[in-house]
DNA sequence: AAAAATTATGTTATAATATAACACTACTAC
DNA sequence: GTAGTAGTGTTATATTATAACATAATTTTT
């Protein structure tokens, strides 16, 4: 077992390792069919273990997909500061990993001068792989 | 009728008027039953109308919310590159007008070099209002 | 180590969000 | 004036997510 995941129970690290095997976003009910031979039965289990995941900055879910897919940054703990790039052709989606943005997002104020807890960003084009296509 | 709203069709503008007439974002579910006096049914009848509606650039989708906003910027094109604040107390959402944010976000490239097309950005915290109590 | 509190699991049922498919109508545009 | 496009109405169904309840495992406190 991963060191880093040692905190994770037994659904969350089933779940969470079907998330890593994926390079896209997966759908919770994808998930759900696909880890039924290890005992996960019913979509309670599955979204309950997401949550978790999401939690403790596992697993980011990508809102205009309703999917989820695995953080590929080092013990990330930024559960509420994402931006991902999301190909609208094959639906890929990878996290964008840009010190500069993420601190201007980090830093920006509302009208009132306060800082904001968290946001998601989702940039929209075509990916490489699909631009050749 | 609004001019700006000329070419919406009937059941466009029965939906654009009740989502206007709200501060907050509303769900798919309760623009149908509030304009069912109105002769709108069925869901088909609401989603077909806001997806128009969203490619007008007359709304948003608040995708954190699975919600509709009107966008209170006049004469906005811009479908895909909204900014917004949300409130997780009281789910609010504002629309954010701020030019260099925007051009930042819109001039943003990837790592190769490239544009994206849109993007959709979500900032989450609490709103002045729940700030006070 | 026993009691209490927290976290996780398993299960059934159902709520909430969204679209497919089909028949028909209205409105452009040439 | 007919061909094409956009809009409407309807039924049924797909997809996404949670409520509610019973039980078990783990951790924390005493």
């Amino acid at each position: 077992m991963d060191s880093k995941n040692k905190s994770l129970s037994k659904n969350q690290q089933i779940v969470l390792d079907f998330i890593q095997r994926n390079k896209k976003p997966v759908k919770a009910y994808s998930i759900l069919s696909s880890v039924q031979k290890k005992g996960i039965n019913a979509p309670p289990q599955v979204y309950r273990a997401l949550d978790k995941l999401i939690e403790k900055g596992k697993v980011h879910k990508v809102e205009s997909q309703n999917s989820f897919v695995a953080c590929k940054i080092l013990n990330c703990e930024t559960r509420h500061a994402t931006i991902f790039s999301i190909c609208y052709k094959c639906d890929s989606a990878s996290e964008i990993n840009d010190t500069k943005l993420f601190n201007y997002l980090s830093e920006f104020k509302d009208s009132g001068g306060a800082k904001f807890d968290g946001y998601n960003l989702e940039f929209f084009g075509t990916c490489n792989s699909c631009k050749k296509n």
